[in-house]
DNA sequence: GATGAATGAGGTTTCATTCAT
DNA sequence: GATGAATGAAACCTCATTCAT
């Protein structure tokens, strides 16, 4: 579903069933509504659509997706593990903003999927996650970082980052190069002004 | 309602609640589901809850009331802005893996809350965050402290350390301190090994 | 039960009873609200009355009983048909000012009788319908009433004048004596000016 | 909803829910019959009425609005007010023995429409009662009506030829006519012989 | 492709009634 | 006599899904 290009009636209803996700949740997020907001009536999703389920499915599966593919791209070609990371939180963070709808529901509803979609789903949260983990073991094998846990390191992270879509405002003061520089600025070196807090 | 102390139905049926809503989401969780886990029958849940809304207000007002209490009291009596910055992120760590269900609830399901309801506990929350903001800027005029947006860290902070509810598991080798240990040294220091990434 | 003298919890939960199931009807009400209202908590109206289904015929049975008995007895020794059904009307009306909650809840709430307890009122209902019926008879034999069919007249007068329970405000302007007049004069004599109209 | 020609589900439904509504009243009847009567199942009922209540409240309208239409043109081109009374009780009467369901259930459960549907129809019930008003005081007016209370007659009157809903049986031995007649000869006349009864 | 009617399973809630205290 | 907790049946209503048109 490539979104820039092409918006059939099938595209229209994958953007409205994001946004009803984000706004209600899934179980709280009826066909119904879902259908008015798209323009159409009741059973016409079940054209595009095998089912609810498929949409919320598809939904994620797009963004992780993205998502891993767009920080793939950005991070192939370096050499610098912070250098890495900078570009992949920039992306993150960019994406977050950019699909803040679908974002918002790919990370909050994974418990809404049935389990062989629970499954594919948590295996490229995982692939994702494990990008994160490489590159700040890259850093620290090459002196750039110093961590004690990775794990706990790499979701902190992406948990702070991922929580951008939870309250940005497109139209709000920052923009979002500002946003993705102050999320790098604060993992790499913290609050701190000295070393010794 | 001390969990600690008393233990009647219930209160039961409120920490049943809070681990069902958890699990599936306040819109996927069924009452008669709830009443099963709880141990009574059907509509026996209506002599201790008006309404299934009433008992998802009441996990989020008590979680609100607990963290800002136990942070406020962490922070009273010290006088360093870092100082009471770490105790407060120790705190927050603790109470997101002592009662993990509850805190998770009382993050996720804002949505859920009915107008009235939503209100009030998004002014608990402004208070909460307001708590952290406050430490931040105080730690900014002492010079403890460099930071560009107080906003943008302390949603970063309280995002990152929320996050532990998602996947904290008690059994796991991580103690709540080392993990409260590691937050912190995360949001003082950053990952960089020095201060030109 | 006689609610000039004793006034006892069972009395008041009585009283209240059809009060209640005037405003909200039999079905429309509840057991708690009327609880409630009497003052009780809930389950110890069951001390007082077996079911509600009890409470409801017991007023019924109450209020044919008194009805029957009150203008049975204001007609006993009268000779004139005309003076009996003027006596009968007046007491059928002030019955229905006094004891207003009853009369209505006697006169709406047939249909809410399970069928032992509907069979008893109904020969009741029957019993007192004849006494007009009589009245209506013996006028006609002494050329006194001119009258095509007894069944209508009678049942018209009974829903004229019960009708009143429906609506009469006892603070309001009407004194129950000229209310009960202007039910005999239009009774007895009609709207119409001259006979040939 | 003209349910002379047209039947099709949702007209069903409407019908049968005034038969059942009557028969039951409104508290104790439940869509669960409601539909089987109707030949559908559960909730099917709610593609075409939204609630319970709705349905309540169309019955209501229809009725009054019928009444109203009715009447106001029976008496419209008439000169004489007597007549035009005449005519209106025929036209009452009659409508009270055709959609008996209705005007019963329109008569009875005032009590359960809620506050809004409430103030609709008394306004409506009203009106309907002021045209009997004005017929008897033009009445008056011209000589024809002696009276002392208009409201009084004019509740009466409607009360007495409303309850014709409560037994009439179309397949009994009195014909509309006939019992129109009977209750315009009462009311003209009443049952007395003489005048000075 | 689209629609409106229909379905049936299941959701939250209510309520008469029972019973141990 | 009174109470508060509990029950279970049933109420109204919702909703994903199907299907004839």
């Amino acid at each position: 579903m490539n979104s820039a290009t092409i918006s059939t009636r099938k595209t229209i209803i994958f953007r409205e069933a994001a946004r009803l996700f984000r706004t209600k949740g899934y179980s709280g997020s009826t066909l119904r509504e879902l259908a008015k907001r798209a323009g159409v009536k009741g059973g016409s999703i079940y054209h595009h659509f095998n089912s609810k389920q498929e949409i919320l499915f598809m939904i994620m599966e797009y963004t992780m997706t993205n998502l891993i593919t767009k920080v793939s791209q950005e991070i192939e070609d370096v050499e610098s593990p912070l250098e890495k990371l900078r570009n992949a939180i920039r992306v993150h963070v960019e994406y977050h903003t950019v699909d803040a709808d679908e974002t918002y529901v790919a990370d909050a509803e994974l418990r809404s999927l049935e389990v062989t979609n629970y499954k594919k789903i948590v295996k490229m949260r995982d692939h994702y996650e494990k990008l994160y983990k490489e590159m700040l073991e890259e850093g620290i094998a090459k002196g750039e970082i110093r961590l004690e846990n990775v794990t706990i390191a790499s979701r902190a992270l992406l948990q702070m980052c991922t929580g951008i879509s939870y309250w940005y405002n497109p139209e709000g003061p920052l923009t979002i190069k500002e946003l993705a520089d102050s999320y790098v600025d604060l993992f790499f070196h913290g609050v701190c002004e000295k070393k010794e807090a």
